[in-house]
DNA sequence: AACGACAACAACCGCGAATAT
DNA sequence: AATATTCGCGGTTGTTGTCGT
């Protein structure tokens, strides 16, 4: 059963407040909290007879008591008809902790390079099971350096990060997060300016890499289970010494002379 | 069986960027 | 050029399910 506690008419009001915060929609009567079956069913209808073309009006013409951003966030994340559900495979997993190393809390990049995949999803999956997995490894998965290494004050990024990483890594959630003002990561900012990787020239400059073109379409043949082509194809990471596919890449990187993490034969799950 | 702790994930919020007026 | 509006992103919180005691 679900609880009533966001229907509206005040009762979200006393909440937000308790948590020091205002809704995002002030309107009366403008319904939150976890979508019906029914809603869902008549957002997808809406939208995939006529599109999105403001969210704003969305709620409004598909007689939904819900915000635009509601409607936008649940569409994305989870209505979407070309998402794809289910944890990571161990590919997409090494993928996005490589690009995390390179691109930081860019979720939005890093969900752009695994089809199917959202921002929000690969966001929580971090949160939930990547971050733990590293910090088990001994690995800060805000810098992705090994913990207990004698750092170099004026070339290691987490000295540029933080100078108490420690206490941050022991905090629950935001632990070490790079300053949202320049949320670039560790490895971004001490060797992405460089330009060398192709791959991380073409996230930067937003155009599509003949590999992740692939990735796309092959994603577009997707018939169910493991990404479609993707899986079955082998992407160039699941190739034999398929680690060595990104550390070719993290050793070009500036690295004070160290690898970022590559998770690489971890015995998992 | 009951309870609490923890994990997982859906959803919300605030902010900044982009776009329109 | 200035202001208003809309959208998208990232951080955070709440709910639910699972596991251990």
């Amino acid at each position: 059963m679900q609880n009533v506690w966001w229907m509206g008419e005040g009762s979200s009001g006393a909440f937000d407040e308790a948590m020091g915060r205002r809704p995002c929609c002030d309107k009366l009567g403008v319904k939150k909290g976890p979508w019906s079956a029914e809603e869902d069913n008549k957002l997808i209808s809406f939208i995939l007879s006529n599109g999105h073309c403001c969210w704003r009006a969305v709620p409004k013409l598909a007689g939904l008591l819900r915000c635009g951003k509601s409607c936008r966030l649940r569409w994305t994340n989870y209505l979407r008809p070309d998402l794809k559900r289910g944890l990571l495979s161990e590919a997409e997993e090494r993928l996005v902790i490589d690009l995390h190393a390179r691109l930081g809390n860019r979720w939005s990049k890093i969900a752009a390079t695994l089809p199917g995949r959202t921002d929000n999803e690969i966001k929580n999956l971090w949160n939930t099971h990547i971050k733990k997995k590293l910090l088990k490894m001994g690995i800060d998965p805000v810098t992705h350096r090994p913990f207990h290494r004698p750092a170099s004050p004026e070339a290691s990024p987490s000295a540029v990060t933080t100078d108490k990483s420690d206490e941050q890594l022991q905090s629950q959630g935001n632990e070490g997060q790079i300053p949202s003002s320049d949320n670039r990561s560790p490895a971004e900012a001490s060797s992405i300016d460089g330009g060398t990787d192709p791959l991380m020239s073409c996230l930067w400059e937003d155009s599509t890499p003949v590999l992740l073109d692939e990735l796309w379409q092959l994603s577009s043949d997707d018939d169910g289970d493991n990404y479609g082509g993707v899986i079955a194809g082998r992407m160039p990471w699941e190739e034999e010494g398929s680690s060595e596919w990104l550390l070719d890449i993290q050793d070009s990187e500036n690295f004070d002379g160290e690898r970022s993490i590559s998770v690489q034969g971890d015995p998992r799950r």
